[in-house]
DNA sequence: ACCTGAACACCGTTCAAGT
DNA sequence: ACCTGAACACCGTTCAAGT
């Protein structure tokens, strides 16, 4: 049981959706169930079927809460490529916030009010950038699983432990690579804590970011 | 109940998982169940254990699987571009045999051996060519982060459908965009067919993996 | 060495019934 | 309008028992 913050929530799509992604956050997606989803709101499981169609339009839901978090000034008149770096940039602040539920918000680009809306503004800034309609879709499907996966990826935070479980956890990968013989994997020892670890997530996001938009800005530079 | 090539296969380790991937491959990861197996075999759940440990280790042992079949020519002299270029190119194609098994191999690479192996050769090849091993790291990880999206992308071919259902998904998905209003969406609605489509699946590999060695180009470029 | 039967603690979901 | 009880068809896994 998640800790109940104040008083015993009442039961409520919205209510719903939240706990849900509250739960997703502490324990990881698999955690979320509809049984247990009762169980935290003190009801029985068939409850939650009236606030929600099933587990299916609940998990869509949730991923329609990331999408709606994305904050973008879509009225910027920067060059296309600091866009894009923007489209990015917002993408994984809004996944950051809830990083086991990124494969749902993934699939709901289309279906959610504010997945269109990124949409388009991404697709419009490539299109007026010069690039071709196929170019374009391919370049903005990707700007969306560069936020996933970079987020996805992000080295440690994995949920249903405390910080000293994780630390373990590390230790025991770390332990683990450095077994390899030296003569055969120089290079995975050499690079052994920064593939496990990541100090500065700022920068870890930036560099990622950077080399996606780097990416476009020299297939542009060689279609044209 | 899938197709039994010949006779009833034996029960062992080898041929569980290769039941397993069949099965993933033909109606997608959730469809590989203990018991479903064991229903493959004729054989009650419980005697899959005997040959895995549980169903955690089997679903190791498949992400093994996708790594043992990459093939790269490990002795190639090429320039550090055009080898990172080939490690995404072997990356994709082991992948694209079992594409609903992608987030498998991707928590193998320091699991197992082949997997291992490549990942030395890939830091190797950066770290040679001027890279800092925080960035050698990243771009590593990258490498196979963007085979892994570029396959789990890949439009079309959801498991668990015939090409007709196939087809006719695509179409509601399509209609789905083209409900859009013309005037606030002429973008998404421009780009639709190409969004949910795609008749080149060389090209779209060859685009993939062309921006990512580029990004890669560009921020050696940036650093040097 | 290899497989089975029974059992346990879980899932999602339906449907009639209660208030 | 909103919730419950009972039931169904699923999961993974353990453990003693069979051959």
């Amino acid at each position: 049981m998640i800790a109940t913050k104040g008083a015993a929530e009442t039961l409520s799509r919205d209510a719903v959706i939240e706990r849900a992604l509250a739960l997703a956050d502490a324990e990881g997606l698999d955690a979320v169930t509809i049984r247990r989803l009762g169980q935290e709101f003190g009801v029985t499981p068939m409850a939650l079927y009236w606030h929600v169609k099933n587990k299916e339009e609940l998990l869509d839901a949730m991923g329609d809460r990331i999408f709606a978090a994305v904050e973008l000034d879509y009225a910027s008149t920067a060059l296309w490529d600091e866009q894009l770096r923007a489209v990015v940039r917002a993408l994984v602040q809004a996944m950051r916030a809830h990083p086991t539920c990124v494969e749902l918000a993934y699939r709901r680009i289309f279906g959610s009010a504010e997945g269109q809306r990124l949409a388009e503004h991404t697709l419009g800034l490539l299109r007026r950038a010069g690039f071709t309609v196929r170019q374009t879709a391919d370049i903005a499907s990707h700007a969306l699983q560069t936020a996933v996966m970079l987020v996805s990826a992000e080295p440690g935070a994995e949920p249903g432990f405390n910080e000293d479980e994780r630390n373990e956890n590390l230790a025991v990968k770390r332990a683990g690579l450095m077994a390899l013989p030296a003569d055969v994997f120089p290079y995975i020892r050499e690079a052994a804590d920064e593939l496990l670890h990541c100090d500065d997530m700022a920068d870890y996001y930036e560099f990622g970011i950077d080399m996606f938009v780097a990416g476009a800005r020299a297939t542009l530079a060689d279609t044209a």
